[in-house]
DNA sequence: ACCTCTATTGACTGAGCATTCAGTAGATGA
DNA sequence: TCATCTACTGAATGCTCAGTCAATAGAGGT
């Protein structure tokens, strides 16, 4: 599959997102401050030179990198919510899906160990923290508009929108935070179970029973199997 | 008043805490991956030489510094504590000076920034994130004693201490990347407002009116002044 | 007076690595 | 068929730094 569109002739704006990919899991795996461009070109097949080639940089490279994975993110869960109608479903789906803490070889399932990198990073770059500040605020728009529209249907209770949201969002960070570093007490069920029972309360709405992550899970298991 | 401990003949065992003071300073100034030993030989007013004399590797050093600053802030909480006797005074106490994002130029008021620098180290050091477990375990600890010391007499409402505690937890980690990474929506007052807002709502007692950070905030500006 | 131990340094080195450069192979088009 | 452009490479280059080493100065002990 791979090699196939290399060797095609047409596949040259394929090389630049092969690129990205294999930056995403080399950061993933080695973490920003130690992923060399030389490991980025052996993953993804090429020299060392024709990394430069297209990213100039080292840190260009890196932060479109980071950039590149969490905009894939964004753009999956706005995917999955054009797909779903009530704002409960939609409420329920987001935090699905900030809870699965994806393998970091899969890099179409970023981890969240990546953000940990990123908000080091966004720290001292200017532009990475500009970049991270959109993204943010982004984010925080969906959850506001879901809730906004929960409110409006009678679905949610009502509440300070602004407030719920930012401690919402809040939550979910802190809690990835100790996924991501494998903390004893909380993995991606409990994350899950967590923000779902603040939501619950704070909003009045009930919690589907035995909402868990598993056919999410699954799901993702199957893939990364096949892709490996 | 630091010359003339560099000068006396006894100070050696102070040698080792002023570089990581040092390290703590260029760490939330550069970044931890930014961080050269020359930076903080420099800073401390010693060799390069001495700072692996002292440490061996950098890696050590770095690790020693981001634990340096981290128990720091852990003994100053507890010692707050102790002076304070209710358990509502004791976690707003707690929350306070989890809001005061100090500027990273004085060491013993360890900023946010550092946390995410030890977040990112701690996703591949073994070593790091053990430590880093402890610490977060520990912190577990501190408030759910105090929420238990609360129910028990009856300032609190009955809650699930375990799941407060880890909620309350994450949301403090979590804004503390906003007001780290200096949001444009989250400060360190709207921080403490959220908190305060949510413990409060969550244990059922009466916030007091206008508990905002100056208080804290005077005494360390006066202090960082001091110091300058 | 001599030894030894500790704290400290300046100067060196050698590895690692981003970036540069001079080029090649193949496609496109005149 | 020649010129040009793009994608791509291997091999240099040169710099930055962590870590080594041999040496010194002073303190304490004998």
């Amino acid at each position: 599959m791979k090699d196939e569109l290399t060797r095609s002739s047409v596949a040259a704006f394929d090389r630049r997102e092969e690129i990205l990919r294999s930056a995403v899991q080399v950061i993933s795996r080695r973490g920003h401050a130690d992923t060399r461009l030389s490991h980025v070109a052996e993953r993804a097949g090429v020299s060392q030179a024709l990394v430069v080639y297209y990213f100039g940089t080292r840190e260009s490279l890196l932060a479109q990198a980071l950039a590149y994975s969490d905009e894939r993110f964004y753009e999956r869960a706005a995917a999955e919510l054009a797909k779903t109608s009530t704002a409960t479903r939609k409420l329920l789906r987001l935090l699905e899906l900030s809870c699965m803490a994806g393998n970091p070889d899969d890099p179409d399932q970023p981890s969240w160990v990546l953000w940990l990198d990123l908000w080091a990073v966004a720290a001292r770059n200017p532009a990475v923290a500009e970049h991270r500040r959109k993204l943010d605020q982004h984010w925080r728009e969906t959850i506001t508009t879901v809730v906004t529209q929960g409110v409006a249907s009678r679905e949610f209770q009502a509440v300070n929108v602004d407030d719920f949201t930012i401690r919402l969002a809040a939550m979910v960070d802190g809690l990835a935070i100790q996924v991501a570093l494998e903390d004893a007490e909380v993995d991606a069920d409990r994350m899950l179970g967590l923000c779902l029972g603040y939501a619950a309360s704070a909003l009045g709405f009930a919690v589907p029973r035995r909402r868990a992550l598993r056919q999410s899970r699954a799901q993702s298991d199957a893939r990364s199997a096949a892709v490996a």
